[in-house]
DNA sequence: GTTTACAGACAGTCTTGACTGTTTGTTTTA
DNA sequence: TAAAACAAACAGTCAAGACTGTCTGTAAAC
């Protein structure tokens, strides 16, 4: 004899409950934005790919600002794991760490993540809310980010005193780079000029020295 | 007596008022796009801006990609003339012209003209036709912009054997440090990054050389 | 008189969030 | 510990408004 139609799941806590549903519609909501951008992303669609009735959405998320605010901060946090995900067994010190680790840091540029940032960026300029709740988490993963390199690269290189502006330049070039990238595509060729770069970063540490 | 409501006006051929109507509607368009941003920019507000009926709109523009299409070559233009404009008195020659070349073209990534177009690049991410209509137009602006600067910097730079990549390398640097004042702001003080890149420029041209 | 430019109403679709009702988990009380 | 009372999570319909593009009709140029 067949089962029941009816679904049997074993028994959670509110917490359990809250937290999965609440899960699964922000990873609706990322991957929603990675596919189909800010402007493609509704609630209805987000909805959809999570399978989730109208109604646990706009419990969970009473308005679109708040969904989006919400998705924003998981990104952040998906960033951040990552960032430490990618960072395992580097070469021991000198140039050939400096390269690994810019590596890494150029491969966080190519991916869906970084897109979807840029997509936020150019979005919040003329969103006010999405501005407000873009600009205070953009800002932590910022700092967490130049912490952790500042860890991967050592305290050889990240104490040095001009360490904080040639990074900051560095992170900079980098996202030109990609924006580049993402639009002209692999007709940009800008790998060779991030090889230049790394190269060049000793240097730019250097530069003024006696 | 008063005049009649009706508004007598110059005969005028059909080019100029067709010319006249599109540029009306094109201006109108990248006012939006300034102001709203890709998201917020519908026909309806285009269509209000211009103070033209739905009927004249649609006429020209028979959807809105051909309006957005059409507003990317009508902004290109604007850039290009924005930055003929901008390019009267520079020093004659050495470090101070590369100064005030740099200094033109930090301006054109500070301006509206700059986040307009990143927003339509993020846009076009997702926005197939949009997409392609701006790939091809954004090439030729690319290579026009850097016929120009060339020009601008002239052939004693210009010529250099590393002069393409170091200035690919600028205008990427740039880009990434528009986007990071984008965000934050003022606070991002990106200004002093483009000062040091300025004076690193002619040691990335050298670089390498006996 | 014919073609092109323009005017404005309107239909159809999409999106958001409100609203009502049901189920599941938690706490209180006997 | 079992039942009752309550709270939170979830389901699904619906109305209001926004946008796009169609369509019919009028004025201006050729």
């Amino acid at each position: 004899m067949p089962q029941a139609a009816r679904v049997v799941r074993a028994p959670r806590t509110q917490e359990q409950r809250r937290e999965g549903t609440r899960r699964t519609i922000l990873d609706a909501a990322v991957e929603s934005l990675i596919a189909s951008g800010v402007a493609g992303t509704t609630t209805l669609e987000v909805q959809k790919r999570a399978k989730v009735s109208r109604g646990a959405l706009l419990h969970h998320f009473p308005s679109k600002a708040e969904l989006m605010a919400a998705t924003i901060v998981h990104l952040a946090e998906m960033r951040g794991r990552e960032l430490k995900a990618s960072s395992p067994h580097l070469p021991a010190r000198g140039r050939a760490r400096i390269s690994a680790v810019f590596d890494l840091a150029w491969q966080s540029f190519t991916g869906p993540l970084f897109y979807v940032a840029m997509d936020l960026r150019a979005a919040a300029r003329t969103d006010h809310e999405l501005r407000r709740a873009l600009g205070e988490t953009e800002r932590v993963v910022h700092e967490r980010l130049i912490a952790q390199y500042k860890e991967l690269l050592g305290p050889e290189i990240a104490d040095h005193p001009r360490f904080a502006t040639a990074f900051e330049m560095t992170l900079q070039f980098m996202i030109g780079a990609a924006m580049t990238a993402l639009l002209h595509g692999k007709a940009a060729k800008v790998e060779p000029l991030i090889n230049l770069w790394k190269s060049a970063f000793p240097v730019l540490l250097s530069a003024g020295d006696p």
